[in-house]
DNA sequence: GTTAGTGCAAACCTTTTGCAGCTCT
DNA sequence: AGAGCTGCAAAAGGTTTGCACTAAC
């Protein structure tokens, strides 16, 4: 029987649920994170060891094509990989904090007025959208201007001119 | 003198204004395209045919990271390439038709909303925003609904079962 | 039994990096 | 003069493709 899931719509498309669809599908509906695809790989690695990564692309390509996850990729923080997120939550603005990190999200009216008035202003049918915003959270405001004076100072003694901002290395693959 | 133009901000900050990023600059600014790096350095070739791609990648990033130009991926429409702008211009969301590839902007007040409900709700500093929108335009919306109505028919006729969405073909580089 | 889906290897596109030489200021 | 920028070649990261084999229906 279909369920109120991915799983089930898929069926009723008559997309056959193999196995390895299975776990990927599990993975992301039910972690709570935005998973790139190598991460996605790396977890569903674990319960079946054969998994290949062209799999995950190709699971996330038909998903995607089907309007199943939604494609973010969070203000490029932490490189140029996509990351997805089912579309069973509601509409929701993703919210990235360029010092930290951290993830926030935004499900408040106000998109649902933006989303109405773009239809109503073009006669456009609206199939897919999406909101990020970059900058820092209320934490990483006051570590900032911290850093920022600091970066002062260290010039003023003629110190290296500008610091890199954190970014996560490139991952090298097995 | 310093101009009220990003090469004016530029120059403010002692960053070298050489042949090639003067080139690059105004085509960012006056051209009233979404460019991707590849496309501005096939422009840039034409008024310097000595100019390199990385120094086009470079520049790019360098704006970027000075807060000069925006960053967009237009919902992957035509591939996974980034697209630039000035910040010159007043904040808005694109719309991208999915079928035609045509861009609007909107630069409605609800825009202004969203961003000062998820300052005041997270006590964030944003610094950048972009909302992007995927679906189809006015004209389109009919276009579409003629294609599907032929694809039923030629189901049911037993030809080909899927027609890939149209996309621009990758291109190949010299 | 069919046909869609998988794994493997190799390709692809976009972007970045190292380094020697050039050029703005 | 000298730090900053460029060009070139080569690499990297992320993703896609071709093809023979496997497994879901």
């Amino acid at each position: 029987m279909a369920q109120d899931t991915t799983e089930g719509s898929l069926k009723e498309r008559g997309v056959r649920l193999t196995r390895q669809r299975q776990i990927l599908l599990e993975l992301i509906d039910k972690t709570g994170e935005h998973l790139d695809a190598e991460r996605l790989f790396q977890m569903a690695k674990e319960r079946d060891p054969k998994i290949n990564r062209v799999t995950v692309y190709r699971t996330l390509k038909m998903l995607k094509s089907g309007g199943l996850v939604d494609e973010l990729d969070l203000m490029h923080y932490g490189g140029d990989q996509h990351y997805y997120e089912t579309r069973l939550k509601q509409e929701h603005a993703h919210i990235i904090c360029l010092r930290c990190g951290k993830v926030e999200e935004f499900f408040g009216e106000p998109l649902q007025r933006l989303r109405k008035q773009i239809e109503s202003h073009f006669g456009f049918q609206i199939l897919l959208a999406r909101t990020e915003v970059g900058g820092y959270c209320s934490h990483c405001q006051t570590l900032r201007a911290r850093e920022v004076e600091e970066l002062r100072e260290s010039l003023s003694g003629g110190a290296r001119p500008d610091k890199p901002p954190a970014r996560r290395p490139r991952t090298r693959r097995s």
